[in-house]
DNA sequence: ATTCTAAATGAGAAAGTTTCACATTTGCAA
DNA sequence: TTGCAAATGTGAAACTTTCTCATTTAGAAT
């Protein structure tokens, strides 16, 4: 854990373990600033907004997490471990599922390269209603 | 220009025309609240930011204008003609291209419905360096 | 262990985006 | 024309995120 901050550059602070704790352990792997900072709060630790910021957006150019721009209007992160992949949102309840498919993935680099882009980065983002929420409106 | 304001349930009012023109008017397709609050003002009219904000909310509610939370952290707003399609968005100028893929279309409701989801919208945002600034970074 | 220093933190102010509240104005139907 | 519900402009407020700076801390060098 310590190691996984050293190696990212990073000083092996408090602040830092405790937000990297709380991403490992949350029940959702994807959290907003706010509330990772209210958790932090509540968990009994001593620690400002400011720095919650701070370290995510640290973190996030460390590689360590990745910052998705979902139509909330805040942003949320999750822990850059395992594969890249995609993401359902429920419109409803908020329910995020993540998926993996080869053939977009494919695509998307095909687009990229016809247009001429060096493709850094892509987000592919399914807005819908989930199975819970439809049974629940009939 | 009336009309379609009319067919959208929408009083004719002269600040939803003026921002209908413009962004029909608009050089770049995507533009934000604030250039498009500025470019009125420039334009000689008088108008809230507020107005602007409100208006563009009920455009799109009502399909007229479709709006994007692209990772610049304020939206942009694009007008609904024409059929859906996706962006490439240049991560050091901001040029935003335009594709559509039937492919990825296709996958993207399968892998909805494969999850249970009722598929409501979707986004897909591939970031990147345009040819333009490849070539000037070298 | 102790000391030192650059880096990191906490608190609150500040900046940026978006919405709200409400007095005034405007579009449109009668 | 007139009347009224709907829409607007202004400024305040809410919300998210960043900044500033005095204080604290991690870790390297004694």
């Amino acid at each position: 854990m310590q190691a996984d901050l050293k190696r990212a550059g990073l000083k092996a602070t408090l602040p830092r373990l405790r937000i990297l704790e709380m991403l490992e352990g949350s029940p959702d792997r994807h959290v907003g600033a706010e509330d990772l900072y209210r958790a932090l709060l509540a968990a009994g630790e001593s620690i400002g907004l400011a720095t919650v910021y701070r370290v995510l957006t640290q973190f996030e150019q460390a590689g360590l997490v990745i910052r998705h721009n979902f139509d909330s209007g805040s942003a949320v992160f999750e822990l850059a471990a395992g594969e890249h992949h995609d993401h359902l949102v429920c419109v409803r309840c908020g329910r995020v599922t993540e998926f993996v498919d080869e053939t977009i993935e494919q695509r998307q680099r095909k687009i990229a390269a016809r247009n001429g882009f060096t493709m850094t980065d892509h987000s592919l983002i399914i807005y819908g209603v989930c199975s819970d929420c439809g049974r629940e409106l009939g």
